[in-house]
DNA sequence: CGTTTATATAATCAACTGTTTATATGTTAA
DNA sequence: TTAACATATAAACAGTTGATTATATAAACG
């Protein structure tokens, strides 16, 4: 059993609130599986461009991501080093695999390969 | 370590949301200490009465919580049947203990007791 | 009965949220 | 430099939310 050092009831609600979105809880559980850019959001969430960037930027905001800018694509993926990071994990194990998402863009030439 | 049942990310979120208030994760913290009435939480909460309502009822809806009448008060308790409360317990364990909370009523002689 | 206490519901409202379209920034390549 | 692509930001807007006050329901008790 590993020992949990525990958040603020206010910090705790603000990262909660973050994951009480199916649009970015889907987006965490995907970044679960491997960094993505948002042109493969906006393929795998049909939703519009600006929408993905507006939930990643709150994302950012709480330190939940970090980006790495390959040419003219932006990856994103799960900050493990953040304060909140443990409690996200913990939520994140009860959420279904969703490995089949990429796996689906990626049969439909969509993923964005050359990393 | 224990195996963990999936839910489906729309009802995670749902959950989340929930969760996502500063309020109502207080009372959650709260209960899983031990069971209170609308009137405890009020005191605690410095919050008015129906606001509080409104909470639990929000809870209840989810099936999160359970009541017991006992003469006028109402006592809440968390479910610990309800099929999300695995994760409600995942979130649970980072939250810091409000055992505090129920001792500083009791010292003010606001806890309800005969039970 | 009427009064007090506890809780629920209704109505209201300001603030916030998630989305969209339009536009700006920035990188790549012709 | 210009065109194409990826992302960010701005503005607008409908829908939701968390709170309050006012009122209703219900139990306890004189």
């Amino acid at each position: 059993m590993k020992t949990i050092k525990p958040v603020q009831i206010e910090e705790a609600s603000s990262l909660l609130k973050l994951l009480g979105d199916k649009t970015r809880l889907t987006i965490i559980s995907l970044l679960l599986k491997d960094e993505l850019c948002v042109c493969e959001l906006v393929e795998i969430l049909k939703m519009s461009q600006p929408g993905i960037s507006q939930h990643i930027k709150k994302l950012k905001a709480m330190d939940l991501v970090k980006e790495r800018r390959q040419g003219q694509w932006i990856f994103y993926r799960l900050n493990t080093e953040a304060e909140l990071y443990p409690l996200l994990e913990s939520v994140a194990a009860h959420l279904p695999d969703q490995g089949d998402k990429l796996k689906d863009l990626e049969n439909n030439g969509l993923r964005v390969c050359c990393k």
